[in-house]
DNA sequence: AGCTTTTCATAACATATATCAACCAGCAAA
DNA sequence: TTTGCTGGTTGATATATGTTATGAAAAGCT
């Protein structure tokens, strides 16, 4: 259960066994199962979530009733809706479970009294911040100078492990296209590629 | 010189006038002239600079030739190639300063040497970071669901300051899309707030 | 002041994507 | 078996934005 997550906190610091010890105890195991709603938007959101296994996706819903996904989560990534999360407001985001998962939630109040007392948590989680904040500039950067084919072929590229388990009609949400799009470039890429 | 910096960082974290003295000493005050390069893509990046004065643009230049613009800076921002400067690799940005601009600069080395001496400034750098990210979370949200009109009015009210202060045509780059549209939305923004 | 460059605006036409509507295949539930 | 649901596809048309070209006002420079 902590074994993915004790890894991937040692690839960024290395931990005493003592430390994750620690870290362990403030950690909340969660099962949920395919369709449940894991954050309804308007509530208050108390924890972030790391995930040990599944799939689930974090959607906007506005005014006019329709949903853009904002993220994805799989195995070994945090989701939540940070804003929501860091600044004690009313989630705007709705967190979904695409497929029956198991996540380890953390609660901001036990996570800053870790930082207090083992600062290396501190250091984890700034960088991980950092690297989330750079991958939030690149995706960005495409939305600006490329256009959907093009975006398409690079969540493919960067994601093939989502693109394999989630349906499209959910990529092209993310991309920020309708599923008909999606269709019509899937249609001339696969085309392409296939003489 | 120094005085919003202070400012800045006792918004978040209190410090002492010794710690804030530290933090002086391995900053490079640097002045630069509208039109002139800060960053140089291709080139390595040592360093992210605070805005004390002036304004400033990132901007990725792709295999066409074709220019987005990825941020601006004004007064109390930090800006560099972020992705650069935490990697170690080559700028794929250019930044260029809009008006004549005072900057702080930072050294990473320094930064990283900073964070063991006085661990307050993790702490503050992790905070800002955080920030930044559920910036650029709102930033992804707002192309996914709002069309051009609207992301045009909410960089509007967001960024006031910035509006008045650089030409729309870059303002249209960093909405991703042309000038020509822009100037159509600005018309018709314009005609039904003054009737 | 006079000249050049920058910035913004406009128009006609081209293209990409959205919209609306219909349809289909696979599959699970009744 | 039928029924209904989910995910995906296709076609006709509408709309938004891009492209290309032109011009004019504003700003900057000598």
């Amino acid at each position: 259960m902590f074994d993915s997550l004790h890894k991937h906190i040692n690839e960024i610091i290395p931990l005493e066994e003592s430390e994750f010890g620690e870290f362990k105890s403030i950690l909340t195991p969660i099962k949920i199962r395919k369709k449940e709603i894991l954050i309804t938007s308007g509530s208050y959101v108390d924890m972030e979530y790391y995930v040990v296994k599944g799939c689930l996706k974090a959607y906007h819903t506005n005014e006019a009733g329709h949903r853009s996904v904002v993220q994805f989560a799989i195995e070994d990534w945090w989701i939540s809706d940070f804003n929501a999360f860091f600044n004690k407001t009313p989630a705007k985001l709705t967190i979904e479970a695409i497929e029956d998962s198991t996540l380890l939630g953390l609660k901001l109040d036990n996570l800053e009294e870790l930082y207090r007392r083992i600062p290396k948590f501190e250091r984890f989680f700034r960088v991980k911040t950092t690297r989330a904040f750079l991958s939030l500039t690149n995706r960005i950067q495409s939305g600006l100078e490329k256009d959907s084919r093009e975006r398409y072929i690079e969540f493919c590229k960067t994601y093939p492990n989502i693109e394999q388990r989630v349906p499209n009609y959910h990529i092209a949400s993310y991309l920020g296209i309708k599923p008909e799009s999606l269709s019509r470039i899937r249609r001339e890429v696969v085309t392409i590629n296939t003489p």
